[in-house]
DNA sequence: AACTGGCGCAACCGCCCACCA
DNA sequence: ATGGTGGGCGGTTGCGCCAGT
């Protein structure tokens, strides 16, 4: 028996996310919190895929999320836990807090698959020590079975270990534990990366699309106060778990930027207060920095990893130099 | 200025797993 | 024990952008 598709696919639809689109989501996420996907078309009116829907969310509107150049100590840490997990990019997106494994995976794809191409080809000779590196897929995909069952081994244990010793240890204070996904993201950024996202996305759909001349006044004050209600859309009346999303009409847009509106964090209300996750006054809902909490539990406490992560949080980044040293062979050679 | 090929990234697809009735 | 469902993950695709010609 095939399984069903997660949504009915006639009348969804696909291709890239509109601005609109976005704020009905993060509106609806907001009031909702994440979760329950399958609800979220049907409440919001959007005609998306529940999936999409999470992909969305998780991948670009998340808050917390960075985006844009990775840095050399990122890059050399995608590097070193792809040798050490392979292609578990949910794995090493725990390890990178703010970077998300889609983003990891199209990292690893368009550019360092490539260099390290370049470098096996470079260096015929030392492949029998990149054999940790992705250059040798065959190798890897060979011992991928046995670092995730070991993998696994490990995060029963530790499992158990943290289960037995609950409030003991402060993974913050761990240098060498993953970052939780909802660790709190310090300071203005936490929400402001996923903003700035939405406003850099909603500039260019102003800057392409005609309509947005016609708007009418009335919608764009729609528009922004509910932006700036987190209740928006469920109506002044009803309750949450009714409402039914009807914000952020493209009309809204023009005369609300035009107001010298900037989309910031604020118009969703998130505070960016230190010690995320914020709390919406509107509504109490806990508007943490969710994502990836499978991530925390896929976290690998691998010896090598936690002793590379252990020192590398010592050095880091200020003595990434020695970060070659760590014995991965290749990738040392790589920079 | 027009064309083209490569690149980067957002999004989709399909499989898998955990959970629940 | 079994089947259904929701959600997660990794692989892949498609499209827009940009640099080179």
């Amino acid at each position: 028996m095939g399984r069903p598709p997660c949504c009915d696919k006639i009348g969804v639809k696909k291709g890239p996310w509109t601005p609109e689109e976005d704020i009905i989501l993060v509106s609806y996420i907001q009031q909702h919190g994440p979760g329950n996907w399958r609800a979220v078309p049907s409440n919001t009116g959007l005609l998306r895929c529940s999936k999409s829907c999470r992909l969305r969310w998780t991948n670009y509107l998340r808050p917390g999320i960075k985006r844009g150049n990775f840095t050399e100590h990122e890059e050399k840490m995608i590097i070193h836990l792809q040798a050490l997990l392979g292609n578990r990019w949910a794995a090493i997106a725990s390890y990178l807090p703010q970077r998300t494994d889609n983003d990891i995976k199209n990292y690893w794809n368009t550019h360092l698959r490539k260099k390290l191409k370049k470098l096996q080809g470079n260096d015929e000779n030392s492949t029998q020590e990149g054999a940790t590196s992705s250059s040798s897929q065959s190798n890897l995909s060979k011992g991928q079975w046995e670092r995730r069952l070991q993998t696994d081994i490990h995060m029963a244990r530790k499992a158990l270990c943290e289960a037995l010793s609950l409030d003991k240890s402060d993974s913050s204070a761990n240098p060498i534990s993953p970052i939780p996904a909802q660790q709190p993201v310090t300071g203005s950024s936490t929400y402001a990366s996923s903003a700035e996202n939405i406003s850099r996305l909603l500039q260019n759909w102003m800057k392409d699309s005609p309509k947005s001349s016609e708007l009418s006044r009335s919608n764009s004050e729609t528009t922004q106060s509910s932006l700036n209600n987190p209740s928006i859309g469920s109506g002044s009346g009803s309750s949450p778990s009714e409402g039914t999303i009807s914000v952020a009409t493209p009309e809204g847009f023009d005369s609300f930027f035009s107001e010298g509106n900037a989309f910031t964090p604020e118009i969703f209300q998130v505070e960016s207060k230190p010690n995320f996750p914020n709390v919406n006054s509107e509504n109490g809902f806990l508007f943490q920095a969710e994502s990836k909490p499978s991530l925390e539990e896929s976290r690998v406490p691998l010896t090598l990893l936690e002793k590379w992560l252990f020192d590398e949080a010592i050095n880091a980044p200020a003595q990434e130099e020695e970060f070659m040293g760590m014995g991965l062979g290749e990738s040392a050679e790589f920079f």
